[in-house]
Formats: structure tokens, sequence, C-alpha cells
RNA sequence: GGUCCCAUCGUCUAUCGGUUAGGACAGUUGGUUUUCAUCCAACAAAGAGGGGUUCGAUUCCCCUUGGGACCGCCA
């Protein structure tokens, strides 16, 4: 048998980050099994799907460098396959159609609500022998549950789940429209794409088993299943569209790089012995759905900043260089040609006080202004000792010839015996002046990465 | 409310009946770096409660408590 796997999403917003892992863990069990990775973009919902979110969603994972095989599946293209299915099953005697009217359902709603009991659709229609056909209301077929027994599940993550068929509403298929609900569609399409092992979130358990009543009675081959629990929200509760951080691109656009996030999301509700850090290769030899744990996990900014910070501190210059040019491009402004070469010879330095591409950019805006601004508390520090040492230093500094570290360490060090003070004391001035704060990268790493006429510029200009 | 599920440091987790309950992030303290950050070291920090089973339970079972998911002609 075949091992393909597949995400599904629903292109009726931007990609969500539990979306996002689950995507991951699917694409990581097909890779690790020399299977198949799908993706299926569920678009049934007219209404509400958007060719935008369908593009981002692909994007985004694409960023993330989940890529799928073969073209993605758009599942409204399907349609009048799960409408043949929903008539087979009308056929076969495994659904009926259903003439309540919406006003009788919610009706009924509003009673088991008043009583408080739960609301399960009254099965009206379900033997209507003695009914007549209401000429005014068009029908939705609906699928003939199992009203006995129990349906068990023998899920990968969640062990065995067994539930009792008559909990199980007979749920609609195809709509008075006669379009596909979810139920039926995602059922055909597994069916169709051969899917061997669906995983998907914890929210989909009760969905297993509607489905799995759906492939007894086609009599198909009825996939694995594993439901993953849910990401939480640092309060607790599933995360909405409402957090701050639920979508993908919240963390792309705070600068986030994809290894770090694919790596944090791996690690979040699975695990590998003690080992936190994983390669992309790592992490599909290394994965299984075993290590995936029962239950819910909270999102942990800390964790997420943490992990970046070792990635962007230990991945090739090089690349550092191009995710920073690219991250700069798309959300802060492009980078002016004459500074990339600076930028890119400084990025070793100014990442070492980097969690995120954004602090790259935020510590590299000395280099990238030529107007540096200086707060009026720093520029109270720069007293009138502060000023004789400037006033020394341009005079060493314009000497120099040749400018390194080695050549610009003595100077420093002369003037912080000359003027009796500490490194401190020689170094805050010049670092306000330079970089336009007290706190920035190492001293001589500024001095060298700026122009000789740019540093004396900017520090002649307090004198 | 009904159905189903979950439960180890603040967070992510290890442990598959016998451990001083381990690691990581965050936290605190100290040290290197003649600033900040980095880095290093140390400290603090957990088996929700109650019953069983067992020679022995964090681990297996039950109850309580707490938390969550689902309950659409959305997906």
């Amino acid at each position: 048998m075949s091992f393909n796997c597949r995400f599904a999403p629903s292109p009726t917003g931007p990609l969500h980050i539990g979306g996002v892992r689950t995507a991951l863990f699917n694409w990581l069990l097909a890779k690790k099994n020399k299977g198949k990775y799908f993706l299926r973009i569920e678009d049934t919902d007219k209404e509400r799907s958007k060719d935008e979110f369908k593009k981002q969603i692909i994007s985004s994972l694409a960023w993330l460098g989940i890529e799928h095989d073969g073209e993605e599946y758009i599942q409204s293209k399907n349609i009048s396959k799960h409408i043949n299915v929903a008539q087979e099953l009308l056929k076969k005697g495994f659904a009926y159609k259903c003439y309540c009217s919406e006003k009788e359902i919610n009706e009924q709603k509003e009673k088991c609500k008043k009583q408080g009991i739960p609301y399960v659709y009254n099965r009206k229609w379900r033997d209507a022998k003695d009914l007549t056909i209401p000429e005014s209301i068009k029908p939705v077929i609906r699928f003939k549950s199992k009203i006995s027994g129990n349906t068990i599940i023998k899920d990968l993550v969640q062990g065995e789940r067994n539930i009792s068929n008559s909990t199980i509403e007979d749920f609609v298929i195809l709509r008075k429209d006669e379009t596909p609900t979810y139920q039926l569609s995602a059922t055909v399409d597994d069916h169709e794409m051969k899917i061997s092992h669906v995983i998907r979130g914890d929210d989909h358990m009760i969905n297993s088993f509607k489905q799995k009543q759906i492939y007894e009675a086609m009599k198909w081959e009825v996939p694995n299943f594993a439901h993953i629990p849910l990401i939480h929200s640092e309060q607790g509760k599933k995360l909405s569209k409402r957090d701050n951080a639920s979508t993908l691109e919240d963390y792309i656009k705070i600068g986030i790089i994809s290894d770090a996030l694919r790596n944090y999301l791996l690690r979040l509700g699975w695990s590998y012995k003690d080992k936190e850090i994983f390669t992309k290769q790592e992490s599909i030899d290394l994965f299984d759905l075993n290590g995936v744990g029962k239950s819910p996990s909270k999102l942990d900014m800390n964790r997420i900043y943490s992990i970046n910070e070792t990635y962007i501190k230990s991945i090739d210059q090089k690349e550092l260089f191009n995710f920073f040019k690219e991250y700069v491009s798309k959300y802060k402004k492009t980078i002016d040609q004459s500074k990339e070469s600076v930028l890119f010879k400084s990025i070793g330095f100014l990442k070492n006080k980097a969690k995120t591409l954004e602090d790259i950019w935020n510590n590299a805006q000395y280099i990238i202004n030529d107007k540096i601004e200086i707060s009026s508390d720093d520029k109270k520090l720069i007293d009138g000792l502060s000023k004789k040492i400037i006033k020394d230093f341009i005079d060493e500094y314009e000497k120099l010839s040749l400018l390194s570290r080695e050549t610009l360490e003595p100077v420093i060090k002369s003037l912080i015996d000359k003027h009796q003070t500490n490194f401190k004391g020689v170094g805050q001035p010049l670092r306000i002046l330079l970089v336009g704060s007290k706190f920035g990268p190492g001293l001589y790493d500024i001095i060298l990465s700026l122009d000789k006429t740019k540093v004396l510029k900017r520090l002649k200009e307090i004198l």
C-alpha cells in the first residue's frame, strides 16, 4: 500500500500556525516513509474562499520548505464526483432526502436549548413513508448514520477511540443547492487521492467517526487516522484568528527564519529524547507519530525567539544575508545598493545582538541611514571631557593610513591613559555619536564598518 | 448542558513500575568580554488531590478537581 498524506486547508483566511504544524507533520511523515505529500485546497465554501488566501497558503508553505508533490488539488473542481457519491449513497439506502425547512430546524434547536438537552437532528425524514413531500422546499441529503452500536477508530496518536453511534446525527452531505458539504467532499477526495494517513487537528476527531461511516457505506478502504492535539494560545485556548500571533505571517514579519520556525513547530507537541535542534533531514529521519503527545501545547514566544537566535547565529553568513535581504525588502525598505557590501561584511557582528531579522535591521540602522538621530538624553552624556577625547580621537584617527582592529586598539588605549578614564569613558561617547545610541555593536566593529569620511563627519558634528 | 479527550518545573518536554524525576526556554545569581549583548557557570523550579493494584508507583485502574475539543446546509 502506498503511503500518502495530505494537508487540506480551506482558503478562508491566512494560514494558521496550527495548520502549518499539521502540514509539517504530514509532510514529515510522508518523507520519512518515502511516500507522497499532497496539498488540497478545500474551497467548497464559495462565500468565504478567496483566491488570495489560496495563493498565500501555497507561498507560506513554500517559505517553510514544505513542498507538495504534484499540483495542488482544488477541491471545487471535483464537485461533480462528490455529488455522484451522494446520489449513490441515496440509491443504496445510506442516505435520504430531508425536507425540513430551516425554520423547522431552528425551532428544534431552540426547543432543545430551552430544555437544556443537546440538539441532534430528529431524523424526521429518515423513514418518510407517511410524510408528504412539501413542494416548496428543496431537500438536503442526509447520511443515514448508524443508530446503534459503536464506532471505533484506532487513532495513531490518540489510541483507540470509541464512540456510541447514537451520538452521531444524520449529517448533511448535500446542501439544498446541491453542493456537497465538507464531510462528503473530504471523504471522497481522500479516497480518490488514495490517502493512507489522515493527519489533522484534534478538532476533527468527531468528523473521522462520521467519515468512517461513509467509507464503510461505499466499501472503501478506511485510511489511518492521526489526530494531533491543538496548539493553544498563551491563554490556554484554541488559537483563533484574533490572537495576535496566530498566523504564519505574524512570525515572518517579525523576522523569524523558516528553519527556526520549522524546528520550533516540530518540537511543539513532539519530542525525540532530549534533542532540541533538528536539521531538516534529521527531522525527517527521526519524526514519528509515537513521539506526538496527547495534550495540547501552548505557544511560547520566548522559545521561538531563542530557537531563532540559535539559527541566526549558526547559519552561513551568505545564507543569513539572503534571508535578511529578502526580509527587509518585504517588510522594511529596499536596501541601497551601495550599502549592500558593507551590510554583508557587517552581518557577522550585527547578528550577535539579534534574536530576529528585525533586530538585525535595527542594529544596522547606523549603516543604512546616512543621518543618525541622537536622543537628548544621550547627547547629555557627551560632556566636556568626552569632547576632548573625541577631538583627540579624530586627530589620531585621521593619521591612520591603515584601518584595522590592530591599528585602532592602541589609539583607544592611549586615549584611556591620557584622560585617566576607562574603556567606557572613551567608547560610550564614540558609540553615541556614530550609532546614535549607548547600545550597539562593539566599538571597533562600528568604526571599521563605516567610511572614514562618515566617521569624521559624525564625530565632528558635536564639536 | 451532552459527547469525547487531556493532566510532570511558568513553558516545551524526557521517563515506557525501581532515577538524587533529566534536558531546553524563560527566571535569579556570579564570572569572562576594559560598555550593552554574546559566552560560561551555578541556583531555583514539577509528578493536581484521593483511593486502589503492586514488594515498589509520575508510570497501571477508579473517583474528584482542573483544563480542552466538538455539538452548522463552515471546513
